[in-house]
DNA sequence: GTTTACGCATCCCCG
DNA sequence: ATGCGTAAAC
């Protein structure tokens, strides 16, 4: 006889959970569940390094969806559209594709939609222009110079300076003149200068229809602010917020989330107030802090189990964060117990170090560790130029994050502003810049070209008619490229084609060394284009989510080997690897020795923290012991101050010693 | 008066 | 390697 097993119900609550695909209480921690299952109302998920912050925030979605929540009723806002992208690949696996309709992106894209869409009420068109920074920092420099700023005695501020300032200065949330005194008290002289360039700014853009990077923000938050109807319509469209990454947000992005929540306050805040690395650029790690009070009544859930590393690692992971200042409190732990401790490497100088680098990933794949799970991280891009060099000789393949991208190298620029100029003839900027290239135009002839083009119906018509000069055959040539352009905004690909043709013998001219290297580059960009439908979507995401690809990636091409990583810490956020190398663990390189306030220095504690929570199995500090650095003055070689902070006992030190000759 | 060529300092991290 | 200021060349 078959004798059935009865299932005792272990309580009620299970009951409810029968009607889900999913088992969420089994294949998720106490924590976890609870973060996933509490869908309505405020809820802050402080989530440690590696505690499976993703996999709460993909269930969580499922969740919502499988409760019956229309999907394009929920909205996540990640710190990339890539990983908004993963995380709803990875959400639609797990349940089903009605998870593929949940709107995800940036901050940034998310203004880029909405603001098309409704920003009329705000004197916007849909067409408007996204400026990236260097663009702006173009417009400021063209402004400087209009005021005569230039050919001051004092020194003023350089461009990417006041751009800095300006941002900042929306980022925070602050009037202009009170950063300046607090902040940028050294250029307090120039204050009245720098008001009038803020204004002059402003009205350029908005003469023009241009929207910067902060405009983008601070007319989304105008929005929801000015305009009730709207916001409520906004709101209620979005019925479910999760915003991940949240100790990067700044203080105007938790002004937009509080007023998006303000019909329901379904928001989710996931973040890790000990990896917050962007102050730079305005982030508040204050905001993961202050969320309860921005939502009285919000759930604070942590999570603290770690499911990447080994309790070795997390022991001096937890040190180097437990003498921070200020911190939610959090132990990680890990069920790993196991694992070599880390390793500290004091070499005698840089070669040592990389020689040493390289060694011992030579040895790992000799013990079976392919390259791809092994990382090298820096505090600065030019920190792994010698390891770069080392790393060749020994054959070793690698990636590089960060640093250089090649979308900022100055031939794809001169190809995106031909795009641009094609798209909006009215963008005088890269009219500018289109027009500088060409042999015997300056800036001086550039502008009196500008003057006939500007506002005119058909620009390709003024080119024409410009008084016949030495250069009319290569303004000649852009015309009628300007002409026949308007067949080939539906191809990106055959767009870019054309552009190639007539910018070559520009490249070639303007940079006779190395155009063929260059050359690779545009060729990549091809690529890319070719995988657009329209030339103004190719143009809104070059602006906002540009390749990430450094230039030589582009040149790395597409050998398809396993590859080692090397990468800046901020581009290493999120990412894991079985063995991780920090190099350049001494005082003046990291921490930096531009470190000027203890908040700064907060911040660089946080980033040797983000950096070693990345490996899983093995970790290395290392840092030259003897270096004498030219433009500093000063001689490094001291260990970072963040080092002396591990106990003793967590770390075991290396001494390297040279292999004696061999005269056998 | 303009443009260009050349030498000089500067350079983190980024949507 | 880029971006600036200055001096030579058109």
């Amino acid at each position: 006889m078959e004798t059935n097993k009865y299932v005792l119900r272990r309580d009620r609550s299970a009951d409810r959970e029968a009607r889900y695909r999913i088992a969420y209480a089994e294949e998720l921690n106490p924590a976890q569940h609870q973060a996933v299952v509490s869908t309505d109302g405020p809820l802050l998920v402080v989530a440690g390094a590696g505690t499976g912050k993703t996999r709460t925030l993909v269930y969580r979605v499922a969740r919502l969806v499988e409760s019956g929540v229309d999907p394009t009723q929920i909205l996540l806002l990640t710190f990339t559209r890539k990983a908004s992208a993963e995380m709803l690949r990875r959400a639609s696996n797990l349940l089903d594709g009605r998870c593929d309709q949940v709107s995800g992106g940036t901050f940034h894209s998310f203004a880029n939609l909405t603001l098309r869409r409704y920003g009329k009420v705000l004197g916007l068109h849909s067409s408007f222009t996204i400026l990236d920074r260097g663009d702006s920092e173009d417009v400021i420099n063209l402004l400087r110079a209009h005021m005569g700023l230039d050919k001051k005695e004092r020194r003023f501020p350089r461009k990417q300076a006041i751009a800095e300032i300006f941002s900042m200065a929306v980022n925070k949330s602050r009037p202009l003149a009170e950063l300046i005194e607090v902040e940028y008290s050294h250029l307090i002289d120039h204050l009245a200068e720098l008001i009038e360039l803020q204004q002059r700014f402003t009205a350029f853009k908005a003469e023009r229809q241009l929207l910067d990077y902060d405009d983008l923000l601070i007319k989304l938050w105008q929005l929801l602010d000015l305009h009730s109807e709207t916001r409520s319509q906004l709101s209620l469209r979005y019925r479910y917020i999760m915003v991940d990454e949240y100790q990067d947000t700044n203080a105007l992005q938790a002004e937009i989330v509080r007023l998006l929540g303000s019909e329901h306050r379904n928001v989710m805040a996931v973040g890790d107030d000990a990896q917050s690395i962007y102050s730079f650029r305005g982030a508040d790690f204050r905001n993961i802090m202050d969320f309860p009070a921005l939502f009285p009544g919000a759930q604070v859930i942590a999570l603290e189990e770690n499911y990447r590393s080994t309790q070795p690692i997390l022991d001096v992971t937890n040190s180097i964060i437990g003498a921070a200042r200020e911190r939610h409190e959090k132990q990680l732990f890990s069920r790993r117990s196991e694992g070599r401790p880390p390793i500290l490497v004091p070499a005698e100088n840089e070669h040592f170090q990389s020689r040493f680098v390289c060694q011992r990933i030579l040895e790992l794949r000799e013990e079976g560790v392919p390259l791809e799970q092994i990382a090298v991280l820096f505090r600065s891009s030019f920190h792994s130029f010698a390891l770069e060099i080392e790393l060749a000789h020994h054959d070793l393949p690698f990636i590089k994050r960060g640093g250089f991208k090649f979308i900022e190298a100055a031939h794809i620029k001169d190809l995106l502003a031909h795009v641009r100029i094609l798209l909006n003839p009215q963008d005088s900027i890269s009219w500018h810049r289109v027009l500088t290239l060409l042999e015997g135009i300056g800036p001086r002839a550039s502008e009196e070209i500008l003057q006939h083009v500007q506002g005119a119906a058909d620009p390709a018509a003024q080119l024409e008619q410009l008084p016949a000069r030495k250069y009319s055959h290569d303004l000649r040539l852009l015309a009628g490229l300007l002409r026949q352009s308007q067949q080939w905004l539906q191809s990106p690909e055959q767009l870019v084609a054309e552009l190639l043709q007539y910018y070559e013998p520009i490249l070639k001219r303007a940079y006779p060394e190395d155009h063929p290297k260059r050359r690779k580059d545009l060729d990549h960009f091809a690529t890319i284009a070719a995988r657009y439908q329209r030339a103004d979507q190719l143009l809104a995401d070059m602006a906002l989510e540009p390749p990430t690809d450094s230039v030589s990636d582009v040149l790395a091409g597409d050998r398809d080997d396993e590859l080692l990583t090397l990468s800046t810490i901020h581009s290493a956020k999120g990412l894991e690897w079985h063995t991780v190398f920090i190099i350049w663990t001494a005082e003046g390189r990291f921490p930096s020795a531009y470190i000027n306030s203890e908040e700064e220095m907060e911040e660089e504690r946080r980033l040797m923290y983000v950096a070693a929570t990345r490996a899983k199995q093995e970790l290395y500090f290392s840092y030259p012991v003897y270096i004498f650095d030219r433009s500093l003055g000063t001689i490094l070689g001291k260990a970072s101050r963040f080092l002396e902070d591990i106990p003793e006992q967590l770390l075991r030190r290396l001494v390297l010693v040279e292999e004696p000759a061999d005269y056998s």
